[in-house]
DNA sequence: GACAAAGTGAACGGCTCCGTTCAATTAAAC
DNA sequence: GTTTAATTGAACGGAGCCGTTCACTTTGTC
């Protein structure tokens, strides 16, 4: 009985929350302009959440699971070699957005103030990537398409050369070329072939 | 005349600030923490750098400075094979160190507000071992020792395979296993090598 | 030793924020 | 319409920090 909690402003906070976190950082983050920007009073937010570094924690869980979802990668046929530079568009695409790079800065600072989140982070997004590469990688051997012997190390690199310099250029405020970011994913899936192909895919 | 400039409290300054701002990067650092862990009056830091933002400009410079003067690359002989290897090792020694993880970290936090930070470091370091390493794969293309187009394509293919994921794992605080760096470089090199040597080397 | 500038310590005003309290208001459930 | 709980607005104490001021002490030069 009594007036029922309103979900829609719990996750108007949360929302707000997380936007506030990975924008400005935790400690430039306030309370207040997260309860101003949910359109929510400050003490609802306290009601709902405890505290700044609950909802910190809820905030990243939050965007844990939008990743989690985001991440389903599609099992379609082609030459291995098309599979892969659709693999690479995709990853870099995804990992490159600024949002995600802005995500990924506001969580490094934190991670020493609360260590879980950044384990909790890479579980859910470049883990989970990592594994659908090396699981790309291990089906295309049984197809007789590639020959190598580690999987996991080998989509580490691949992995590794699709973001190349890109993705710390990003978080230095260097402009980012699409263009180069193209030609460097078909490179490496030429130079990956020309390694561990077999000439069938 | 009067009371010369102590230029030991300067760089005791400085130093301070460094720590201090990548430690718990910009805005958590504190003038009067600093100016404390310097042995000195939070007024002498005033006078000697005017403000924060001053300070850390100064903290940046300063650290890219050392790190120009630590990048002299060994221009050293032996098969290309070896060389590269030598150079993954020297190069994942560098970036990996905690502390330069940490400066990382408190930089991309800063960038947003200080856009040039970002761009000054990435010259002074990862640009420059960039090239360091496009210079060396060229060299042993003259040699004979390798076949490419692009060495700069290359540098990163290889500079990006040698730190692989490692250094999102270190910014998300997970811990490092140094024996799977050493064979991440090591099969780093033998891929680059099957898909780009001659056999010369 | 006189002088001049560097450096110190303490205090101040101003600002922002956290987290809490409390009376008053709103909205749904019964 | 009464009950119950969510929500609000405003205010508070406490904390930390910035950047400045000022009287005072130190330390070197002339």
């Amino acid at each position: 009985m009594g007036r029922p909690v309103d979900a829609g402003k719990h996750d108007a906070i949360i929302e707000a929350a997380t936007r506030a976190f990975f924008k400005h950082g935790y400690s430039q983050a306030s309370i207040e302009g997260i309860a101003a920007d949910a359109g929510v009073s400050k003490v609802t937010v306290y009601n709902h959440f405890g505290g700044k570094s609950e909802l910190f924690q809820r905030a990243v869980e939050k965007r844990c699971d939008t990743i989690r979802q985001r991440l389903i990668v599609d099992e379609w046929d082609g030459p291995i070699g098309e599979r892969l530079r659709e693999f690479g568009h995709a990853m870099t695409e995804f990992l490159m957005k600024p949002e995600m790079i802005q995500f990924e800065i506001g969580l490094a600072a934190e991670v020493e103030r609360e260590p879980e989140l950044g384990a909790n982070f890479f579980a859910a997004g470049p883990k989970r990537l990592h594994s659908a590469l090396a699981g790309l990688l291990e089906r295309a051997r049984d197809r007789g398409e590639l020959q190598f012997e580690d999987a996991e190390m080998c989509a580490e690199h691949l992995g590794a050369m699709f973001k190349g310099l890109t993705d710390l250029e990003q978080r230095m405020g260097i402009p980012i070329d699409p263009d180069r970011t193209a030609r460097r994913i078909s490179s490496a899936v030429d130079l990956f072939l020309r390694a561990n192909g077999t000439g069938k895919g």
